[in-house]
DNA sequence: TTATCATATTCATATATGTCAATCTATTAA
DNA sequence: TTAATAGATTGACATATATGAATATGATAA
């Protein structure tokens, strides 16, 4: 699986971002993400392409058709890093307001 | 502020990935995130205003040197979404593997 | 087999991005 | 003022990326 801020780049595009989304809670057919968008099949299979590098999501064939899932480890991984500076931002922020 | 995959894009490379690690529990001017890498300081510039643009940081000047911190509300923001994504795909996987 | 369907790959092209050298701007120091 | 310092901006260039048309692959259906 591929680094951290790959992974990051990986959401960084507004229709790749919309693929995880449409992919809460259920796996989806090349077919239905398709049927989502207004662009081409192979950018489609590009970006699944760049997500599954990044390790985001995963894949599994089933007769014809591919589906597409979330990978848990790899949003984990994310979850960490945004946690913490998250975390830290927060922290800093009420300091600052209570210092004013 | 930018949509949420401008802010996954800013944090989608290397260098801003850790000018923000750097930036975990306090402010910094750009001389010292400049002392961190190995690369020029238009640099470090550009990609503080990519950083900026997507409202991950916040800077402030104070005399000849700009301060720069984190932004809790984007980071609040990014915290949501991985969240959401990460809470999906750990109960997918939760199934998954006990069907197997 | 052959045709069809779902998806990936290749190729070309336009645009975006990362980088640095040179220069500009704003602030302080002399 | 003038010089020096911190940082931003501009311009040029190489590389990366998003996109779609055309084509290839792999699996079923006829």
């Amino acid at each position: 699986m591929k680094n951290v801020s790959e992974k990051f780049k990986a959401l960084g595009d507004p229709i790749r971002l919309e693929i995880v989304r449409l992919l809460v809670g259920k796996e989806l057919c090349v077919c239905d993400i398709l049927d989502a968008f207004q662009v081409s099949q192979p950018t489609i299979s590009h970006h699944l392409k760049v997500l599954k590098y990044a390790g985001i999501v995963e894949d599994s064939r089933d007769g014809r058709w591919i589906y597409y899932r979330l990978n848990a480890a790899a949003l984990a991984e994310m979850m960490l890093v945004i946690s913490e500076l998250n975390k830290a931002a927060s922290k800093a922020e009420r300091a600052r307001t209570c210092d004013a």
